[in-house]
DNA sequence: TTGAATCTGAGCAAAGTTAATCATTATCGT
DNA sequence: ACGATAATGATTAACTTTGCTCAGATTCAA
């Protein structure tokens, strides 16, 4: 990090902040001061400045990047790894769906593999709050029905309670969810309560529910609970899952895909 | 940067400091002050002046480049007009926005030069029905509605009854409409029905509507007429505008800005 | 749970930037 | 060449930005 700011502009300070944050995610605040070539007060007011306009979070010590680093190749092993694994999940969600159905995709990164799946289909309406799976679908493809409202640019996706207004007189035969928390005791869990209420409403409005959610969530607790895993037809993962918690997601009713 | 400039003349001044910005994309007065050998004050009212026209952004201390630096060779020359063209409607279109105002930004290319505009602004209520401009503003900036619906890939906007419905609670200060056709005799018209009553609902529910439209879409007529100029508080187009259209036009109550 | 270390935001003074005013110089049409 | 008009540069008061200090909040480890 050795962008050391000469001209002094703000406005390309705040620049080279974010590119900073867009490139490594996260930094502190004395890192960001000291590859600015300013002090930390005012780092901390860009920050401010740029959380406000939702460029980035702020978080104690420093702060993250809401932007997509333009994830160049220095091999990510990890995230490799992941992405590969969503697709099977994406893969296995595919026989779920027959033609002529009405679906819905929400937010999240193993929903939006499957709507990459899907971008090439024709007889099949897509209902979806989340902005990345309409853009992806937008050139071409199945019928899409977005559910718009408040625009919540962590999650890059549609709330609120023009949302709900939206998703109310719909329905579909399959819900595909994602989820950031899943366990047998807590349910599923994620971050937002506006996310929550969503998501909720959309279960309630489909005739079955498949949850997408790679081993990695499974075992953790979020902060927000959304319906209940009774709800839940389907649960397609990998087979990173653990046995107990497995077992004991199966009694709520639910049958577990191990792809 | 070493561009001194003899002759004087304020025009090359001006673009021998636009060129600048291109090059280095943000300058601070001094150094285009030095480099052009004026004084900081003559700097400054340029510097204004490309604003206003929307060559450049003005920031503290300095200003950034709005234009593309690098200006590959191609030249279309008549692509390059109109793009231009457009990008002075949407920076006359700016004026009429205030902080803190609920806009409404519909779908065409020159209501999305505007959106490109707003895309560092808070202090900003933005809906749209429009996937290009919400995608456009995903990354950051102002707040951000998207009234969503079926939708329509040609336009890659958002129509039907849900969008309807999705417009009808919402109130917004002004609206900045596009339109395909437009002929005093005929008023505004658009190629689908569906789109045409949505904007006539977002107009209904606008206090102030600014049409976009530049000269090319005055005198021609498309499929559906929507709305009536008498609902027009302002049309802003460009010089290209016929005087006959242009007085016809007035006659209906619509202030014509050209620029 | 407590304490040490760290982080934060608010207030403040210094430095830098801006817009407004005004006197001076350049340009234009006749 | 002349006066009218516009552009420019200097001056200054108002405003922004910045770095510093400090009291209170937050985190982390014991």
């Amino acid at each position: 990090m050795n962008n050391t700011n000469q001209s002094g502009l703000a406005a390309e300070r705040r620049d080279a902040i974010r590119a900073m944050l867009r490139e490594r995610h996260v930094a502190r605040v004395a890192e960001l001061a000291e590859g600015a070539g300013v002090s930390e007060a005012t780092v901390r007011r860009d920050l401010a400045e740029l959380e406000s306009r939702g460029f980035i979070r702020r978080v104690h010590g420093g702060a993250v990047s809401l932007e997509d680093a333009v994830r160049e190749a220095p091999f990510d092993d990890k995230a490799e790894l992941a992405a590969a694994e969503k697709r099977r999940i994406a893969e296995a969600a595919l026989q779920r769906i027959k033609p002529g159905d009405a679906i819905f995709l929400d937010g999240g990164s193993t929903v939006l593999a499957l709507a990459r799946l899907l971008a090439d289909r024709d007889r099949l309406t897509i209902v979806t709050n989340s902005l990345r799976v309409a853009a992806l679908l937008a050139g071409g493809g199945p019928d899409m029905i977005v559910v718009g409202g408040e625009f919540r640019r962590i999650s890059q996706t549609f709330v609120g309670s023009l949302t709900r207004h939206a998703i109310e007189p719909l329905h579909v035969d399959t819900a595909f969810m994602g989820t950031i928390g899943l366990t047998a005791a807590h349910g599923m869990t994620t971050t937002d309560p506006r996310e929550a209420l969503t998501k909720e409403l959309i279960m309630r409005n489909a005739s079955q529910v498949v949850l997408l959610a790679d081993s990695s969530k499974v075992g953790t607790v979020s902060f927000v609970a959304f319906g209940s895993l009774r709800d839940v037809d389907v649960l397609i993962t990998d087979k990173g899952i653990g046995k107990t918690e497995e077992n004991r997601i199966r009694k709520r009713g639910v049958e577990v895909v191990k792809q």
